[in-house]
DNA sequence: GCCGAGGTGAGAACGATTATCATTCTCGGC
DNA sequence: GCCGAGAATGATAATCGTTCTCACCTCGGC
């Protein structure tokens, strides 16, 4: 792979929030506002790029594919059906499990999906957004 | 709800094949193909509509939403990347640690996606197609 | 048998993503 | 530092799964 401007515009916003979990749309939005000028289709193919290397990792929930550095350590999402929030949690017995359930299966795991959908503290008392 | 004839048809077609995931084409093309007249919209209502009752679950997975029959117990699916074939499983501990991990955060539990991805035994040795 | 709310179906529209293709750029070798 | 092969780019079209639109139809209560 290249390292082109683009792609090294991508990553360096991806790791410089390392809250957040970009979708293609948002990273080339917010490459425009500060001036990289970059299409979408190589938006898309940057991020597909980046995460074939390593670079970066992407969990898909509602629809859409969302990116986020490959420096953080491996967790998995719950996410906040009203206000939108993501928050990250890792649970080494999940993890376990999820090997356990696939190895009596004779699978040999290659990756997985899990994102809890649920309400936040703020979400559910007051009913106002974020 | 109103059961009307198509809505009874892609209730029954997904009852009489409890192990399989239907997707939204392939219950239309099943459809057509036992001779009853419906089109593609009237499909993907029927799913949500019975989902909504009560009637179907529906998980989605590389990009795709399918439907099963909410008479069995809840599970979870492991996916077969190579021949797509598709496992249920269900591990009351993960499901228990789900539900810690949203709660030790403030979130109400909606709902989950967990799908884990690997190859199949047999995909694993000999390569060919299921 | 009539009415109205809800359901239907063909096709258009949608949103996210991928493919096309001519042009531009990167990078290893000189 | 320059060259050339091949990778990357970007505008646009195309694709895919799904939802919307709208005119027509059907169910079920009266």
């Amino acid at each position: 792979m290249r390292m082109t401007a683009q792609r090294r515009a991508v990553l360096a916003l991806i790791e410089a929030e390392p809250g957040r979990h970009w979708s293609a749309e948002e990273v080339a939005e917010a490459l425009r506002a500060e001036g990289v000028r970059i299409g979408v289709a190589t938006v898309y193919r940057a991020l597909a790029a980046l995460e074939a290397e390593g670079r970066l990792v992407s969990v898909q929930w509602h629809g859409r594919r969302r990116y986020e550095s490959a420096r953080k350590a491996h967790h998995d999402h719950l996410v906040c059906e009203r206000c939108g929030r993501v928050e990250e949690f890792c649970d080494p017995a999940i993890e376990d499990k999820q090997e356990a359930a696939a190895r009596a299966r004779g699978f040999r795991l290659t990756g997985h999906q899990l994102v809890l959908f649920g309400l936040c503290a703020s979400c559910q008392e007051g009913g106002e957004d974020d």
